[in-house]
DNA sequence: GGTTCGCTGCCACATATTGCAACATCAACG
DNA sequence: CGTTGATGTTGCAATATGTGGCAGCGAACC
């Protein structure tokens, strides 16, 4: 047992890594100068405790500290920019497969923005989407009943995620899911940056009537770390452009349908 | 030697980077010299900042400073327009009730989204909203967690709302709410339009710290058909011009205080 | 009691960041 | 059109920070 004395009552280890991490959180990142004087310890102890939280992914190490992780990507309004003729074919393709009256669901991302645009054509939808900007657009269509699904709102995706968000999704009944991916990976299979998205795609096409990706060629043969549950219960995937012929056979050999939008 | 003395304690890079950008984010536009000397370094350091943020896309440099491209904010809806400087008003006088590291709510609206814009300027906000363009915003600025209430979108409001989004309400601890209204009828009282807003809104005075309205002058002695529930325990009405004195009296004498922003 | 082990602080040396100074550019204005 | 003050750029030196080795210290264990 430790004596309850009046001994400075150093701070353990956890106990540091604790005030760490609440600091981060709080302000975003933290000094070694700051957190020594606070615990009245050597700097290179607060060293060795940030590159411990560090080899956790817990936050990352910058001169002079530490810093939350901020996921920064290129800012949303830059990607929707790239391959904008490939996105704009791919979402007419997809607002083929639309009837009137359908329940639609709609993933974040930029490719999934252009299925919106596209099926803006059609009458008598009902929406269910986690992004901001898809939720905006086609709720001033008229004809158009749309469900924002809630959830904390990802930065980079301009949509909510998380638990709530999968708990609200699981609410609908959804005929046709449109959902974006991070990647089409060698070996026929969409993958993620992420695992709540991960999760989240997995769970609609266990859903939905039908679940189809869509992608542009910019994903062909890249590589993210996360495979999406479900994935060979989709029925299609979309693209702009043809795959090469080993990655539309992996796919094929999944089930799930290649099409290669005009 | 003890390291008790209060030294400015520079700041990290990573702070500098955050301030920088939420400037940007609540100003559009920054200059070198300001940033030197707030954060008490030379210019070739803030110089060197913003370089290496140029780099990430994530503004663009101009002479004498740094300023964020906007690729064209597409025109905000007309509404939000009229009488923005009074709406500019009472989002300032709003923003200065908010500390930071509260819980804030924020209703849909144009007067809100003037306060969403004033609160940029504070850090470690989390921000619990129904309004998509709120949502969108506010998850930009750095510093700042957004949660997107869920529910069906009404296309006037730009908003969720509905029996989804009071459910996830309820799961919050709001430290302070700004609530919009439909008018501030001649007996001193907020009213709104749809029954589903009244009830929104008067659950949120019930479950918030602190309720307080936004209202606009417009809004003054004109009448729409429904009372908001648990109105009188509202904090208070923050408006941009002192309204009639029969009806500052009467509110007060209902209980909210009234607030003129400057 | 002795030993081992983990944590911590100190030291010396490597590296990164910053500020200064000199010079190149830019923009406003008569 | 040229001057002038402010701003941007570059090389370099000073300072702060990071890294690895080593020893002291206390706790746990044999």
């Amino acid at each position: 047992m430790s004596p309850v004395s009046h001994l400075p009552a150093r701070a353990l280890a956890p106990r540091r890594h604790d005030e760490i991490l609440r600091r981060l959180g709080a302000q975003g990142s933290v000094s070694v100068a700051e957190l020594a004087g606070f615990f009245d310890v050597s700097r290179e102890t607060i060293r060795r405790d940030l590159k411990l939280l560090s080899d956790q992914g817990r936050l990352g190490i910058v001169h002079g500290g530490a810093a939350r992780f901020e996921p920064s990507e290129p800012a949303m309004s830059l990607r929707s920019q790239e391959n904008a003729g490939g996105k704009a074919a791919v979402g007419r393709a997809a607002a083929r497969l639309v009837r009137d009256g359908m329940v639609v669901f709609l993933d974040s991302g930029t490719t999934t923005l252009a299925v919106a645009h596209a099926i803006s054509e059609l009458r008598d939808l009902t929406i269910c989407t986690a992004s901001l900007k898809i939720a905006l657009h086609l709720c001033h269509v008229p004809g158009m009943r749309v469900h924002m699904l809630g959830g904390e709102v990802d930065p980079g995706e301009e949509a909510a995620v998380g638990i709530d968000t999968l708990d609200a999704m699981a609410r609908f009944r959804v005929d046709i899911a449109f959902l974006g991916g991070g990647a089409l990976s060698p070996d026929g299979e969409v993958t993620d940056f992420t695992r709540a998205g991960a999760e989240q795609r997995g769970r609609m096409i266990a859903l939905a009537g039908k679940a189809y990706f869509v992608l542009d060629a910019s994903k062909f043969g890249k590589l993210t770390p996360l495979r999406i549950p479900n994935f060979e219960r989709a029925a299609g995937v979309i693209v702009d452009a043809n795959p090469e012929l080993a990655l539309a056979e992996a796919l094929s050999q999944k089930g799930p349908e290649l099409i290669v939008a005009a």
